[in-house]
DNA sequence: CGCCCTTTGTAAGAATCGTTTCAAATGGTG
DNA sequence: CACCATTTGAAACGATTCTTACAAAGGGCG
């Protein structure tokens, strides 16, 4: 127990995280977000913020060994004077309690310059366009990705799956694809992952694809895989992140954009197919309740 | 008169200094030697605090142009939580093309506020001690994920492979776990991703892992796998997305990151075999020159 | 010195806050 | 299926806060 002042509140709040019940942790993780102004109002302004009630903030101070809600805020208050009368740059932190240089810390910066490059660079239009296809439920729909982009292949179709017949995610070894290929016919959709180190096979792929008249859809890199030249659309991201690394965080959004927007197209025969699937899992008692 | 709000409250503070009374002044004093903490107590503690009576706060207040205290201490709160949010303001635009409401911008706005607070819920110390364990070559790893996050744990695997020796992806379908829990031995780790729709079937390979000495490292979102209970570690991420959709931006953020830093710990061999690689790819001609 | 204006705090009131109690809801268990 | 344990919020209660009214204290000026 014991509220160990040695320890910010931000940390007992996470460390105890596993000790707190789901609405107590639905206020942590409100609390933390906005951490710590959030929890400088009045108990009912926090309350309502987290959307859980009064008597859980009191629970939760508790747990955390405060003897009441205003101890709680008072050790927040002196938290925040002893950090503001020290060291003044802590505007481009993220993790506050991590330093400046830790990899958290780094690793956000590029995500977020990541997003902000990859969102600029996506047209909107084409954007809707490659949506309205995918919606499209007279065309068949096939997925693959390279060595690193096959986990997003394999994303959007898990997702695609429960929104749209007829979606086919390709085998990861490149020498099983002319087995989907020849089931390909004019009009379908094949969308492509294929980042930096761009594969020769998927290049090969998209080519023959597209001599059968299917539509490709490419998700690549800021420096562009050379599919772009045989693809109907073509969307990409930004992947530089610190030491070299490639960073998929674009591609993933974009991803998860365009299902969230496809779902929403066809949302009655998605919810439809959803809804049965719930069943499903009620009968086979595969998930939890809650 | 006239509080504008375009101004800080310790700018109008400063400048209608000498529009206020002998003790306003030294309750704008003793505010602004502590500014702005020194507010945001009750209204009886900051007069005790200045040696003033509570009425001289109101009316201070008042001069300020707010309509009582509760909404002076509001201004001080908003602005507090806009200097400590940091310049990566929420509210610029993202697609600067598209539509304030499209899609685009939503989720984007969304996937923003998810770093956000994923990055918040981390412990950087928690976090390191799993980099630790994940680079120690003396334990076998071994990574599942649930219906939608295999895609995640295959993406880790994939690298994580790169990087050590001892790497292995468990099969999509539960009924193969055993063969692998079977080879795991007191020691290994056990990377499982668990997102709401919590499955029983991870939570009880789990369960069966530790028993067997095996250390789990959980990747969860803010409501917290029960598998968190058997976890050595959890790291919580985030997933809320517009219209009840769920992102696993948060989560790849925190994968990718950890794989920078397993890989910057074990940089020496996992160098080593990336060259390795390399040589191979070159030989197969997998990949384009670039 | 007496008048009036300004400044300030005391004290009582209204309003809000923080705490406690308790019952409903939920999930696990025999 | 009934039982128990846990979680949760509604509601009522004191406790504290914020506001207001008012009187005391000072200070300038004829």
């Amino acid at each position: 127990m014991a509220a160990d002042r040695s320890e910010t509140v931000a940390q007992s709040l996470r460390s105890g995280m596993d000790r707190l019940t789901p609405s107590e942790r639905q206020l942590a993780g409100a609390l933390l977000a906005n951490y710590p102004v959030a929890g400088l109002t009045s108990i009912t302004n926090l309350a309502d913020a987290a959307s859980v009630s009064t008597p859980t903030v009191v629970r939760m101070a508790r747990k955390l060994g405060f003897p009441g809600f205003p101890e709680f805020q008072d050790a927040l208050r002196r938290e925040l004077e002893a950090t503001l009368s020290g060291p003044i740059a802590k505007h481009d932190r993220w993790a506050r309690d991590a330093p400046e240089t830790h990899i958290l810390n780094r690793f956000a910066d590029a995500v977020m310059d990541n997003m902000h490059r990859t969102i600029n660079q996506v047209d909107p239009d084409a954007f809707d366009r490659a949506c309205k296809l995918l919606a499209d439920r007279n065309r068949g729909v096939y997925l693959v990705g390279g060595r690193i982009t096959y986990a997003l292949a394999r994303y959007f179709f898990t997702h695609l799956q429960v929104i749209r017949e007829r979606v086919a995610l390709l085998s990861a070894s490149a020498s099983l694809w002319p087995h989907d290929l020849i089931n390909m016919k004019r009009g379908d959709l094949l969308i492509v992952y294929d980042i930096r180190r761009y594969e020769t096979d998927l290049e090969r792929l998209a080519g023959l694809a597209k001599e059968r008249g299917v539509e490709v859809i490419l998700f690549t890199d800021q420096w562009m895989s050379p599919i772009a030249g045989d693809a109907a659309h073509a969307f990409s991201a930004s992947v530089e992140a610190p030491s070299g690394w490639d960073s998929t965080g674009g591609l993933l959004f974009l991803t998860e954009t365009m299902i969230s927007a496809v779902e929403k197209l066809r949302w009655k025969e998605a919810s439809k197919r959803m809804q049965t699937l719930e069943v499903v899992f009620d009968s086979t008692q595969q998930f939890r309740k809650r």
